[in-house]
DNA sequence: CTGAAAGCGCTAACAT
DNA sequence: ATGTTAGCGCTTTCAG
């Protein structure tokens, strides 16, 4: 244990080992041309100096910053946490770093991140977490000269990996059409700015759709909108307490953690669920399962690790292993769906 | 907008304002001694060039990295993200980068991350959240020659920026032992391992002393434990519904996830709170608001930010800016407490 | 399989 | 206030 002052280097190394620094750095990252008694000879002597490459020098000699980065709008939700711990999990062991980039929900004020340069050199490549994007925005990140990837929502001309946002939406209403459901409001979840943020778009595009074919008519009057969030999902259900008579037997949220809040309020002011009223979510949130939510599943943390492995990929030389694919989903009927009383 | 090749570099900048690249560097980084007109000039010309300094032969030359290390056990669960989310919003702006390091609840087998060399060649600074040590990683961390903090819980030797956990866990069993409760459960927070990872222990004691001074008895029969997620919160409930009569009227639960739990299921089998039994966290989760529960509130997101700005101030010369300091955190009462029935 | 040497693109004295 | 000049500690041809 040496300490503070002067960290050894690959020279200390070299020397000790009786070899070039070249061998050294070989041998060290596991390239090949280097014969195993060497390789072992210096691995041992590299230890026993307790040598670390330096990543700085590294990065400026190889142009290889070994750095992921992970853009995210939040990280304290429920989509994002489970996603960046799916990254995370990727990386770790495979000797990449993960650098965070948080937007924290700021939409309009934001320089821009992605300038081509900025980002450009600090990572190797770019995972994006859904999120809504301004026009320019996007169009810097197909500028961006490097392996890119979104997890969650599409975005226009960019792969991403994410479940079927319209299917889902459609699966879970015609669940609730087919218990007998004719009057079914919906809780949109629309983001601070959605100009670009197709996810809650397409979800309601697959609630209308089921409606429709199933030849019922959606109310304008039945539609609330929250932000993903369970206080939002608590306010909506406020909302719907005011709607006059009669009042829609079920309701479908844009997300579980709405459906949560909706499920709170609803029982705070003594309706009970199923019985008067079916709820629904989309996502498989933890707390859904706690409280008998009937909803659609998904993984994130899946879906991370699926994005990141094809940034691996490419990086690793695998041209095309960035590519767009769909995530798992499925339909988890609980207790809080159930046939309409009349 | 020049593609791909080569990235205009320092010396471009240099040649096209006609000035060296050592003043450049200064105009760029603000630094002083450089003439407000060809300071003016140089960031002009930088600009129309597209010039953005290389991170990794800055890193190199000037031994800064200006990346700040967060080491969280986990990601996806409440005080993580929340605490993740503060340092970001800390750093962001500030050209500070975050690195995170998520040890995902491995508790064993996870190599020694904090050798020294390891990571102190990656960051300036290294903010820890509250989790689980081992004896040796305590070591280790002492050993680490940079600016450190812990946020949450206290790690013995080191500076952390936290609520005081065992006052937390008085308050809200005072309250209950207030409305009149005499026999009251503990639900545990146990880590996966938590030989060093003071939190469940310091609330447990808090508990402890709070009922022995006011004359109580502890019946250890009634001691559930979880580990901090909803789900042990749902079993823990289970757990308790096999108590043997008289059950407790109240239950203390060490974190507002896993009481959370405990009313779900509580709920379910029917159970009416707070009229059959009291409910209490500690935390402040947002659904501990949706839902009611009475907790002792906590904001985890500003202490990190306090704890990210403490590293700042050091890393910027401010020596003794990190120092051990209590957060903030507050009793609210609603409605999952009420006098025992009887 | 191994070594020599030229950078990578900045920063930091030290001069001027 | 500005310029000169060594490096920072690796990686990477190119030889041998």
């Amino acid at each position: 244990m040496n300490h503070g002052g002067n960290m050894v280097g690959i020279e200390d190394v070299a020397a000790a080992a009786g070899v070039s620094t070249a061998t050294v750095s070989r041998a060290i990252r596991g390239l090949p041309r280097v014969s195993p008694r060497t390789r072992a000879k210096i691995l041992a002597t590299a230890k026993e100096l307790g040598y670390v490459p330096s990543s700085a020098a590294s990065r400026l000699a190889s142009g290889k910053t070994h750095t992921i980065g992970v853009l995210a709008p939040y990280v304290d939700r429920w989509f994002f946490g489970k996603a960046i711990a799916g990254v995370d999990r990727e990386l770790h062991g495979r000797g990449y770093n993960l650098s965070l980039f948080n937007l924290g929900g700021r939409t309009q004020p934001r320089e821009r991140l992605f300038s081509k340069a900025m980002v450009q050199k600090q990572i190797d490549a770019l995972l994006l977490l859904c999120m809504y994007l301004h026009q320019e925005e996007i169009e810097d990140l197909h500028a961006i000269d490097m392996p890119l990837v979104v997890v969650g929502g599409p975005v226009p001309g960019l792969s991403n990996v994410g479940i079927d946002d319209y299917q889902a939406a459609r699966t879970i209403t015609e669940h609730l059409i087919e218990l007998g459901h004719r009057h079914i409001a919906l809780l949109h979840g629309q983001d601070d700015s959605d100009l670009n943020f197709s996810v809650p778009r397409i979800r309601v595009e697959g609630f209308h759709d089921a409606v429709h074919q199933a030849g019922l008519e959606f109310d304008p009057d039945t539609a609330l909108f929250g932000n993903f969030t369970v206080e939002s999902g608590v306010e909506a259900m406020r909302r719907f307490l005011e709607l006059p008579a009669p009042r829609p037997t079920a309701i479908v949220c844009a997300s579980d953690e709405m459906a949560l809040g909706v499920m709170f309020e609803a029982r705070r002011h003594g309706i009970r669920i199923p019985e008067e009223l079916s709820v629904v979510g989309i996502d498989g949130h933890e707390m859904a399962a706690a409280v008998g939510l009937t909803t659609v599943w998904q993984d994130p943390t899946a879906q991370a690790r699926r994005g990141t492995q094809m940034l691996l990929a490419e990086l690793g030389g695998d041209e095309g292993a960035v590519h767009p694919e769909n995530a798992e989903q499925r339909l988890i009927v609980r207790e809080s769906t159930a046939p309409p009383r009349h």
